[in-house]
DNA sequence: GGTAACCCTGTACCCGGGTACGGGATGCAA
DNA sequence: TTGCATCCCGTACCCGGGTACAGGGTTACC
């Protein structure tokens, strides 16, 4: 089992070429932590390491926390960003994490997963055009007290059956 | 201090008009933990008990949850939907949670608070958009490999700089 | 060679919105 | 009165995406 994902050990001076972790993290617009908790979660290779175990990466290293904020930013999880990497790399089917539970959408191109998301995206739309509006039926209705409205069903300008199926959840849920 | 917001003792038989957690719970499509929590959290006010200590709800109480669904699929978060109950409520001012951090945007009304919602939803919209073309530029270029196409910035189709703004969060974001 | 700035590891914690569980007590009907 | 469903309370845990901290080791520069 060649499993050879770790990164050499260089010896020598102060490594031309090759950069830190807080310079990679700076480039990057992370932080150092985020860099790390990357590499444990496959997203980032394991880098080189110098002598006395700090990490080293080549200059273009960078890319990758760029790409991985970018993905991100289009709307996929960290999961789904490390298959979207998996899939542009040569040996490896699958970063294979530890211990996680395999999310089913197994193998498939960075193509096929860009419509799927963008399904997704488009139907997030669609929802949060429902609310909107719905916001504004509130607003137009002057209402001002949400239990008193939602008590007399008929008046309600609050379409509960209609906004039943919208995820719960903040339209600009879990920023970091 | 007469801060009487618990619920009085009952004593008798079979309670007529009065429901159980579980059956409020039922009624409104959420489970008694989060009954539970919804108390513990001051959006639910605290329901009289049995001799026993069993909680008894008059049959109106199915609103509040029903209500904090709705405004939760509307975007509002707990600590919002704790607000919006409690400006329509008599007595108390704030429901006073035991130890939150103020949201900041205390004592207005539920008009104010709905069209500060709306902006946001609105926000959000114009950015899924934007995400939602830049997929579809994606597709359009039949990029394959994210690196690959990262690398060289000339071509790839991703606007790095564009979304740069953009929050980072999946777009259907913290369904339960 | 001094020393400041950086980096290492592992673990614990944060957020919001709940769920799950253990161990006991009640409610209600047959 | 017995049996089973329901309910009680407190606490711990789940998810994703990190952050924070403690207690050391290494590097770069002067």
């Amino acid at each position: 089992m060649t499993d050879d994902v770790g990164g050499a050990v260089l010896r020598g001076g102060p490594e031309p070429g090759m950069l830190r972790s807080g310079q990679v993290a700076d480039a990057a617009g992370v932080n150092v932590e985020t860099l790390r908790y990357y590499e444990r979660r496959r997203l980032l290779p394991q880098p080189d390491r110098s002598p006395g175990g700090h990490r080293l990466y080549p200059t273009d290293a960078v890319t990758v926390p760029r790409v991985v904020k970018a993905a991100q930013r289009l709307g996929f999880s960290l999961d789904e960003v490390a298959e979207l990497l998996a899939v542009g790399r040569p040996g490896h089917p699958t970063p294979g994490r530890p211990r996680g539970r395999t999310t089913g959408t197994g193998r498939r191109g960075l193509q096929e997963r860009a419509a799927t998301k963008l399904a997704e995206v488009e139907t997030r739309i669609a929802d949060l055009q429902v609310i909107a509006s719905t916001l504004r039926a509130a607003l137009d209705a002057r209402c001002d007290d949400l239990m008193a409205c939602a008590a007399n069903e008929t008046c309600c300008p609050i379409p509960f059956s209609a906004i039943a199926s919208i995820p719960v959840g903040a339209p600009d849920a879990d920023r970091p």
